[in-house]
RNA sequence: GGGCGAUUAGCUCAGAUGGAUAGAGCGUUGGCCUCCGAAGCCAAAGGCCCUGGGUUCGAGUCCCAGAUCGCCCA
């Protein structure tokens, strides 16, 4: 509906500009949004009070001349006004708005996906935590706002693959297969000082018990080849219990990347040389620096220690080629908020390598305050003290973790409570949604009890629908595919809860105030149809998020 | 010392590109099940949108300065 306003708007004030009634000047874009008070109409434009600047007229005198010059030519306008400063009210005819349910219902379980995307190819990398430890909290919240942006993005017609990249390349992998080692050794009654620096947590101490159990005493006096060996068994037993942990999560992802895979096939080194060669790279005292400076970064960046050790860097350039190279039109990364400063040089890095600073998109989720009944949940990743993934998962469902990491900006901090997100009561917001979703299934099935069917457009009598909170209803389902692909453009993942939130409120208000099954066939069908097209938007959007949306509850 | 983000109701937070009387949930107070699911609804109370300047018809939103908190970098 609002992109039909707009349309209008267009091609009035263009057929003004043609009349000489407005003076020629670059038209803005044109806004329309819902006003907060019925009396404004069902939706107002502030077009005129825009231009007004540039023709050097009152507001009001030019909305008044966009509005005769409108073309309602589908007929789906009551009236039109301008009002207050200059606002151009419109308000729709009933049986417009009935048409917008008879495209819900048609369009299914489709409604609300677009086509901006064009099918371009988006990457989304997220997670990619080291395989050192399993993964806790605060990934879990990265993992889930990664999976529903990419679901968002290709619901919007983008053609969208879910990344993993592991960073198995650094010394971190040797301190893994270390601590392995030493624990191995422990086992054996070895006294060992575990080394401070190595991972404490529960799961090394497992790692080596398996070691032990298959191989025996086998590694105890060859430390040389021991420790290659538990540093990759340690890192693939970890990424599968990673993998299984995400999963309970509902994250699935299209492809795992090694880091390893770039420094096997020379790639880092190669893409180094030929940055060099472009005149990206320099050396000074031994270390080869990367001008990031040049495209606004503050400082230049090491690529290559004087040890000759490539830094971490220097393998996410040689990444990043690679992803632009496999024919993604734009990268989008999820990282933690504390990597903000990695920003500014990937998108000089980008640059260098000749894409353009928005090819590569940065979403960065915040931290995550776990607590329990309102106390923090005391956590140390040195001491290896920290609740992981599976533990949350496991404790409140998958439902509530996944409504609970999106309710909220990434980029703001987000308060976990376990206890709020495992009580089915009215504290906790998953439940809000999905009860107006079973209450919808709850009436359908007592309406085909009562000897109904359940409508499909077509011969339905939608101009019974006259009511306010029948039309509200109407009008909020109509904006879900703005909201899809508002969000889709923004990355920003928690305007679908908060939509849903909205919706289901309506509806509950809806449900209140009017019966759906009464002895008036021809209303019960007309709002049978309209609340089935409310639990088809609800459905839609909580799959979105990757929330069930239960028939029962 | 430099940079990034935050600051909105008692609490936790929404308010994209500037618009009409600033919103939601929780909490508080008071109502609503003889009736399709009360995990719901309705009503009320609750605000110096951190402070001070600026931009303009119009600022929670944009600009400048400062305060407080969090993080990154040396």
């Amino acid at each position: 509906m609002k992109k039909k306003l707009i349309e209008l708007l267009e091609k009035s004030v263009n057929a003004c500009l043609k009349k000489g009634t407005l003076k020629e000047m670059d038209i803005p874009f044109i806004e329309v949004e819902l006003p907060r008070e019925g009396a404004h109409g069902d939706w107002a434009s502030n077009i005129a009070m825009v231009l007004a600047k540039g023709q050097r007229e009152a507001p009001r005198k030019i909305a008044e001349r966009i509005i005769d010059n409108i073309n309602d030519s589908d007929e789906i306008l009551d009236k039109i006004e301008v009002a207050g400063p200059g606002f151009i009210n419109f308000f729709i005819k009933t049986s417009a708005w009935a048409a917008l349910l008879e495209e819900v219902d048609e369009l299914g379980d489709r409604y609300g996906e677009s086509n901006i995307g064009k099918g371009s190819k988006v990457q989304v990398e997220f997670v990619s935590a080291n395989p050192t430890g399993p993964l806790h909290i605060g990934h879990a919240r990265g993992a889930v706002i990664g999976d529903v942006i990419a679901g968002i993005l290709q619901a919007s017609g983008f053609s969208v693959s879910r990344e993993y990249y592991i960073n198995d390349a650094g010394n971190q992998m040797n301190m893994l297969g270390e601590s392995v080692y030493y624990r191995y050794l422990e086992l054996m009654g070895e006294k060992v000082s575990f080394p401070e620096t190595c991972y404490q947590g529960e799961y090394i101490a497992e790692l080596a018990r398996q070691i032990h159990d298959s191989f025996g005493d086998k590694f105890r006096s060859d430390k040389e080849g021991a420790i290659p060996f538990m540093t990759q068994y340690a890192a693939g037993s970890i990424l599968e219990g990673i993998k299984e942990d995400l999963e309970t999560l509902g994250v699935v992802f299209d492809r795992y990347f090694s880091e390893n895979e770039l420094y096997k096939n020379d790639d880092v080194a190669k893409i180094l040389q030929r940055l060099q060669k472009e005149g990206f790279i320099y050396e000074e005292g031994g270390t080869l620096w990367f001008k990031t400076t040049d495209f606004g970064d503050e400082k230049d960046r090491v690529v290559v220690r004087e040890n000759g050790e490539p830094t971490y860097f220097a393998g996410d350039i040689a990444y990043h080629l690679n992803k632009y190279a496999r024919g993604f039109d734009r990268v989008i990364n999820v990282w933690g908020a504390d990597h903000h400063g990695y920003i500014p040089r990937m998108q000089a890095c980008i640059q260098a390598l000749g894409r353009k600073k928005e090819d590569l998109g940065v979403v960065l989720v915040q931290l995550v305050n776990l607590l329990r009944g309102g106390v923090p949940v005391p956590m140390s990743t040195r001491a290896g003290k920290f609740v992981t993934i599976r533990e949350v998962t496991d404790e409140v469902g998958r439902d509530a973790a996944r409504y609970n990491f999106l309710m909220r900006r990434s980029n703001s901090h987000l308060d976990f409570d376990l206890e709020i997100a495992k009580a089915q009561s009215s504290e906790n917001p998953v439940y809000y949604v999905q009860y107006a979703h079973a209450r919808i299934c709850s009436i359908m099935r007592n309406a085909v009890e009562q000897g109904y069917r359940i409508p499909a457009y077509g011969d339905i009598r939608l101009d019974l629908l006259t009511a306010t909170e029948e039309h509200e209803l109407i009008k909020i389902i109509d904006t879900f595919p703005e909201i899809v692909e508002g969000s889709a453009q923004a990355l920003e993942p928690h305007r679908i809860p908060y939509y849903i939130n909205d919706l289901a409120s309506v509806f509950h208000s809806f449900y209140n105030k009017h019966k759906v099954v009464s002895d008036n066939a021809e209303l019960t069908t007309a709002r049978l149809f309209l609340i089935k097209a409310a639990g088809i938007v609800i459905r839609n959007a909580l799959k979105l998020l990757g929330v069930s949306a239960p028939e029962r509850m």
